[in-house]
DNA sequence: TGGCCATATGGCTATTATACCATATAATGA
DNA sequence: TCATTATATGGTATAATAGCCATATGGCCA
């Protein structure tokens, strides 16, 4: 059976919502984030600071960028990465609310 | 070469918190939180709500208890899931952000 | 122009995620 | 106890992701 409009309506909106959680959803690009929030970087600096492949960097990049996370602005020979939102604080502040509830729930099961 | 202790500490943090993010990357997750914001409701509830297989959606919801994002409670033959966290309001705003900023964008470019 | 540096992309493989089906488990009531 | 209903789990096929290597691209300077 058709799933009827409104359905697929809402649908679509969870799944767009989706595609900036799962860019979200991974330690190397959570880490581009923050070292980006304090200023913009190049690729061989970030390259440094996950400790993966150039290319690897430059995927995770690439898909940060498509999500709308994050610009990127040529200089010369390099390309300089920033934080296009400002809006992730609200992010952060979500995970680390969880992450300390779980913690205090860990720490009741223990006593 | 080993990560130095910082930057291992650092990593394992980023990767906590990408295992939160993990959780929340998925349409069908999305939408099963949002409609356990407003109410608790059992899972035959919320397997007609996404239409997807019950096996599907429990294993949606035991992913999302494990991520510490929602909590069971059973009652009779049923076993009802309610949100756990208070604090996903941030998520929402920090999504809703990036889409309504991409949209901008989006629009800014046929101009 | 030719070589060099920074970055991006294509190709491949390994791992992980997702879905469904079949079936196990748990609780209830006849 | 047995059948029934709700939920969870195991198996498996397929798709998506992530990593690295090799190489292409773009810009700079001799």
């Amino acid at each position: 059976m058709a799933m009827k409009p409104a359905a697929r309506a809402a649908r679509s909106r969870y799944e767009a919502r989706a595609r900036i959680a799962k860019a979200l959803a991974h330690s190397s690009r959570l880490m581009i984030l923050e070292a980006l929030e304090r200023r913009p970087m190049c690729v061989c600096e970030l390259t440094d600071l996950v400790g993966a492949d150039q290319s690897t960097v430059s995927k995770h990049l690439a898909l940060l960028k498509q999500a709308g996370l994050v610009e990127d602005r040529r200089d010369g020979v390099m390309v300089f990465y920033s934080v296009k939102v400002c809006c992730l604080k609200g992010f952060w502040e979500c995970i680390e609310g969880v992450l300390s509830e779980n913690l205090k729930a860990q720490q009741a099961v223990l006593r």
